[in-house]
DNA sequence: CAGTGGTCTAGACCACGCT
DNA sequence: GCGTGGTCTAGACCACTGT
């Protein structure tokens, strides 16, 4: 006895068969006749149940997965998504820093919840170098194209998953000579405040810009970030008393554990 | 004279050719070699220079698009995506709205700016229905789930395109009987803030949760979402004076058309 | 070992854009 | 009409996962 399907394919329809499979699969998943986790036929069972070639029960998953609804094991199967919960990234995080600093709060306490995130297990990636600024850094600096920055890569763990990777500029002659441009010194308690606090900067404002884009392969690479999962990038400006720019920042997160949280004040 | 490839593929290489073809095209596309709107070489082409068959070919243009680099355009070709400038949305707006509420500016110009943006040619689609609040609705309102709220589903458009679509929630016996709750009243001057004013409402404190993900194939069709882009979703609540929630708002947007702006005041 | 997804080939027909 | 990308087939070999 073979599978019975309610919902049957149409060759004939102006919609391809392997969006009609999708279809059928993807209503299974958004209604919750499979959840995360469950395995998806086989693409032997797909071209079985639906009479299809091979290339197009591909085609099918390869939509899926593009949607970010699937995951592909191979040996295997393929397999539905779950929905973890994303770890939020509150705005007062800056706030809250700053009252650490005012009231000399315990800086390791500041730094393991650098972010806006308790790292459980903690990591970090660094590489420092001293480049000329690119024409958007200067920009974003409020300098000369071309001016000396250090850049310094991060790369953020937490249960030694990669989180979270991010490029920070500060004007090279801020820092040069000073402990900030050691990474010897990093982790910094207290973090890139903590850093400016220690060159007479106070940071007074921030401004974030958030974007959204697909992951370049490096990212994918360095993130372990599944397909059909774009990243959530921010990047964010320090002044001090509004007019001179300290430290730009882009940051690179995967759309699937980060939700970011603004509140916003208007009374 | 064939084409002479400075790069050539190595099929006993580990990664897979059309992989390998791919990072040629996508060197030449981030080198700047081919620039936003240059057509790529068509599939026959890729063949030919790269000696591999169709499968392979398309194989590699469907990387690309899912990376958001190029898009195909049937019977014309694979065409290098231009990144135009994205439409900034300042966190401010809803500042400057306050600031026109409590001076009386011209609400009609406090409208067509809503949501921080200039319609250049502005046009409202526009659904209304009271049903029970989902769960994530009822958490969001402070309600009990279940509870009457009042759905209103809109999609913006500006110079004909549309830009955004949002669900906006309400609870009903807030709206019950008011002009709020007619869709023939919208588009409203001065939008949500000053249809919530004219209850009595006044808002001191707005919540933002910025997300991104794929699309769903309704938001693509919708919005006209070219392959490889993610959306913004943000997730919007108004509060009167930190406790009572009025209105809870999914804002959709393709990401490669927004910036989201946040300006955090720490002096 | 059998079953799974990953890669790759050769070939076919279609819908669409342009000239 | 010709070249383009879109869909679909049948078949092959490989790498990986499980028993």
């Amino acid at each position: 006895m073979g599978t019975v399907h309610v919902v049957s394919i149409d060759p004939t329809s102006d919609r391809p068969v392997y969006q009609q499979v999708a279809d059928v699969l993807r209503r299974r998943i958004l209604d919750g006749v499979v959840v995360g986790g469950d395995r998806l036929p086989s693409e032997t069972e797909l071209m079985q149940e639906f009479q299809v070639s091979r290339t197009t029960a591909r085609l099918t998953y390869s939509v899926l997965r593009s949607e970010g609804l699937i995951d592909a094991q191979r040996g295997r199967g393929n397999f539905v998504r779950d929905r973890r919960d994303a770890q939020r990234i509150a705005s007062d995080r800056y706030r809250q820093a700053v009252e650490r600093l005012r009231h000399d709060g315990d800086p390791q306490t500041a730094f393991t919840r650098d972010q806006g995130i308790d790292w459980s297990a903690y990591r970090l990636d660094k590489e420092f170098h001293v480049v000329p600024a690119t024409a958007d850094v200067a920009t974003l600096l409020d300098l000369d194209a071309g001016t000396d920055v250090l850049a310094r890569h991060f790369v953020f763990y937490a249960a030694d998953q990669p989180q979270q990777m991010s490029v920070s500029y500060l004007p090279a002659d801020l820092v040069k000579g000073t402990p900030v441009e050691d990474p010897a010194n990093e982790p910094w308690p207290g973090g890139t405040m903590a850093q400016l606090a220690t060159l007479g900067v106070e940071v007074t404002r921030i401004e974030e810009s958030v974007r959204a884009r697909m992951p370049t392969p490096d990212e994918r690479r360095t993130l372990q970030i599944a397909q059909g999962v774009p990243v959530l990038t921010v990047t964010r400006r320090m002044l001090d008393h509004d007019r001179p720019v300290e430290a730009a920042v882009d940051i690179v997160m995967p759309a699937d554990r980060f939700v970011l949280d603004y509140s916003l004040d208007l009374s």
